[in-house]
DNA sequence: GGTCTGACTAGGT
DNA sequence: AACCTAGCCAGAC
């Protein structure tokens, strides 16, 4: 399987992430049916092509956002404010509150 | 070609 | 809670 295919089937499910609801690297990985590369899941978000995936809403598995202020952390913060994502004073985010659990296999749909 | 890096994670100590 | 290790693999050099 070719590095486009494979970035492609993960965009696709992080188009699938609605807004106000976020997603971690691993399970973006295990849902596009790569358990376990989470890193890749990274690296094909930092390449992004379009701005019509919503990347900002794949944080870590801690509920915290993993780019660096100056790498657009910051932005990635107030775009997920502004749909309703709350921080904690520490900056983690509430998976228990804020996680994405589809319903059905994103890759049927 | 080998080696290193990294928007990561799960499991163990 | 903090630290370590193995697993993963596409680029950069």
């Amino acid at each position: 399987m070719s590095e486009q295919s494979k970035w492609e089937r993960i965009y696709s499910v992080v188009k699938q992430i609605p807004s106000g609801q976020v997603a971690t690297y691993g399970q973006i990985a295990t849902l596009a049916g790569y358990y376990r590369q989470a890193r890749q899941v990274g690296y094909a978000l930092h390449a992004v092509p379009s701005d019509d995936i919503p990347w900002h809403r794949v944080i870590n598995a801690q509920g915290k956002i993993s780019l660096n202020l100056e790498m657009g952390g910051a932005v990635q913060r107030k775009m997920l404010e502004s749909e309703g994502v709350i921080f904690s004073s520490a900056g983690i985010i509430s998976l228990r509150e804020f996680r994405w659990e589809p319903a059905i296999d994103p890759l049927e749909s």
